[in-house]
DNA sequence: ACTTACCGTTCTATTTTAGAACTGTCAATT
DNA sequence: AATTGACAGTTCTAAAATAGAACGGTAAGT
């Protein structure tokens, strides 16, 4: 599959990865919110490729997750820093920060805390509902198509993705 | 760098990319919450060569993330289904659909809509702190270093990770 | 004049992925 | 009895992405 294909797919879940979907991206990301801004920053605490990262931070300034300010003249240089849709991945980012905290850490414990600033503690993230403000989990959800949902033709059955519909194109 | 290396890092961002930083396993795991196991179900609505289906679900089968049960005899045929280490990743999932239901979206509008059982209702989902249950932002937390944490040397100024940190070791 | 900081670009070698074909078992159909 | 189709992979070659190192250019510091 090319990327391209992934950002045309009528799924929240392809769009996104389009965006995030590849081994550096979230890493860089990471050096974001760690208030790193700038290219031999990135490059050196992660260790990826110049080239690769130039690559990266070209396609999050082109899908305006991040922005690129001049912060001197002659030479010419430029931060990049997270945009509002940048700032709106923290939920994914924390999601899998606490996943890896309770699934893969080592005897040691886990490397970083959050602290919430509001109420002073150290705390998790939970993910809530909207709605009732309860925790969610994968079993108290039903799935429902919406409006850009792909149209299944009529007479399609629940399991025929196979035949009917084209690959990738699940949900 | 090599896969291997991202599970070594003392940091929970790499070591969950590790599992699920590749375009595909993020859609494989989208196929899972949706109730998909078998691995034809997964080739056809994805789309992903048997190749690397074969290969990301023995990966994912090795990080305790699916378990392979057979569900029959002659010729022994298995299905794929998430373990509880699986399931967790559902605020990860759900937090990467919610981001591409605001940001990237087409004018249909979102193809997903998701109800919470227990109150009924069509729901976003919303990441709140554990101890004070507000609604978490990057702005409003804090980062420190938790017992997992690279020791940084004595007399290192919080900028010079290119002098003194190996790469990809930011966190 | 020489070194260092900074932000890239360019090049070749290696690794990953795409795409298609093939293997093998068994059940159902002709 | 022979053929077809469902299923779960494996194997192959070509194309694409990534690694790793070197190079380019501006300017400041020593």
């Amino acid at each position: 599959m090319k990327w391209d294909a992934l950002e045309e797919e009528p799924c929240s879940v392809a769009r996104t990865i389009a965006v995030i979907g590849d081994r550096w991206t979230l890493l860089i990301l990471r050096e974001c919110f760690l208030r790193k801004r700038r290219f031999e920053a990135f490059q050196s605490s992660l260790g990826i490729t110049r080239h690769l990262l130039a690559a990266r931070l070209k396609k999050l300034v082109q899908f305006g997750v991040l922005r690129r300010i001049p912060y001197q003249e002659s030479p010419k240089r430029y931060e990049y820093i997270l945009t509002q849709k940048g700032l709106d991945l923290y939920p994914i980012m924390m999601s899998i920060v606490h996943w890896g905290d309770v699934h893969m850490v080592d005897a040691r414990g886990r490397p970083l805390l959050h602290e919430h600033k509001k109420c002073g503690k150290m705390f998790d993230p939970v993910m809530t509902c909207s709605e009732c403000g309860e925790p969610i989990e994968a079993k108290g959800v039903h799935v429902h198509p919406g409006p850009g949902a792909r149209k299944i033709p009529a007479g399609a059955k629940p399991d025929d993705g196979a035949k009917t519909r084209k690959p990738v194109r699940a949900a």
